[in-house]
RNA sequence: GGCGAGGUAGCUCAGUCGGUAGAGCACACGGCUGAAAACCGUGGUGUCGCCGGUUCGAUUCCGGCCCUCGCCA
């Protein structure tokens, strides 16, 4: 059985191509977005149907360690019942720990975080950083002293004998299960016309409602940074739509950076229609372009 | 038509008591190991509205013109 990983920047297809694939072979989707976990926003995160979608409220911290036990629990049960899993996926740390053998380090001991940020607060960035180095010089090495949120972390890694930077690599290239993981590509000008046309979308949909609704709730840190909830609450309509293309133009290049991270990639053209690509797809995966399971040395 | 405010980076704007200019956002590149739609680092991309005058030198001072916004007609 062959794990079928999609990523992609917004608006490349996934989700079309996935469904495509679920109509060829028995399949199970799983998602592999951050924002997608969360329920009560399925205009403006975008949600089609998949496992691990709308199941967080908007008040649940997301943590990719507590999604990768999630995702690898829906990976095996496909594999169990004999259905190709395809993970489908727009957040590649996320897209990756489904996939890959992402081994995290702990969760912060209760209160550790908050206490170590008052301290970065209140000593300042260089002397938390130089604090770090005392107790922990590989990680002070490799974070730099304005990177609050590392630093922070790397300190409450320290406390329980940790390393954010440990010797051996915990981020391996390897995959749980034999994987084909391919990426979709869509010229440029493609990619923004298919934005701009998305966003204009959502908002003949009702997002605004949706996002009202929304913030009359607990909101959660995460759920908070949820692309285009400001711009949509904050904003007359025309500005915000404007501000939201901007920002998925933005996330869409940040997409196209992980492409490049994620090992084993193999790039398939998705400016055509989502049956097509699916074909090439399934083509690949009995051709045999996968990522071997297993740790290599 | 009169009065007032203004025209500087892709956008919003700062600034130069005269020595060709800088912030935020955008953009480009790089990093990333329980926040990742997050976070951090490095880059200034420009006929300073146009034409003249004064000056060694004008984006800056002076004159004229064009354009935008507001108020009054």
């Amino acid at each position: 059985m062959t794990v079928i990983g999609i990523f992609g920047p917004t608006a490349s297809g996934k989700s079309a191509v996935a469904e495509a694939i679920a109509r060829r072979v028995p399949a199970e989707l799983v998602a592999a977005d951050s924002a997608q976990l969360y329920r009560g926003l399925p205009i403006l995160t975008n949600q089609s149907p998949a496992a691990l979608v709308g199941i967080w409220e908007l008040d649940h911290e997301a943590s990719v360690a507590e999604y990768q036990v999630l995702a690898h629990e829906a990976i095996d049960a496909a594999i169990a019942c004999g259905r190709t899993p395809v993970v489908v996926g727009g957040t590649g740390l996320y897209f990756r720990a489904a996939i890959g053998g992402l081994e995290i380090p702990p969760a912060p001991r209760p209160g550790a975080r908050e206490r170590w940020e008052r301290v970065y607060d209140e000593v300042g960035a260089g002397a938390a950083h130089a604090l770090l180095a005392e107790q922990d010089p590989v990680a002070a090495a490799a974070v730099h002293p304005n990177d609050r949120r590392r630093v922070v972390r790397a300190l409450e890694l320290a406390d329980v004998g940790y390393s954010l930077r440990g010797g051996e690599r915990l981020w391996t290239d390897d995959a749980r299960h034999v994987s084909l993981i391919v990426g979709l590509h869509v010229p440029e000008a493609e990619l923004l016309r298919r934005i701009e046309e998305r966003t204009r979308t959502m908002f003949d949909a009702g997002v605004e409602e949706e996002v009202r609704l929304a913030l009359d709730r607990p909101l959660s840190a995460t759920a908070r940074k949820i692309m285009g909830l400001r711009e949509v609450a904050e904003l007359p309509r025309d500005d915000a739509v404007a501000a939201l293309a901007v920002r998925t133009r933005k996330f869409a290049a940040y997409q196209r950076k992980w492409m490049r991270r994620i090992p084993g990639l193999v790039s398939v053209r998705a400016d055509r229609s989502p049956d097509e690509v699916a074909d090439e797809i399934l083509a690949l995966a009995r051709g045999g372009q996968r990522v071997p399971a297993g740790r290599p040395g």
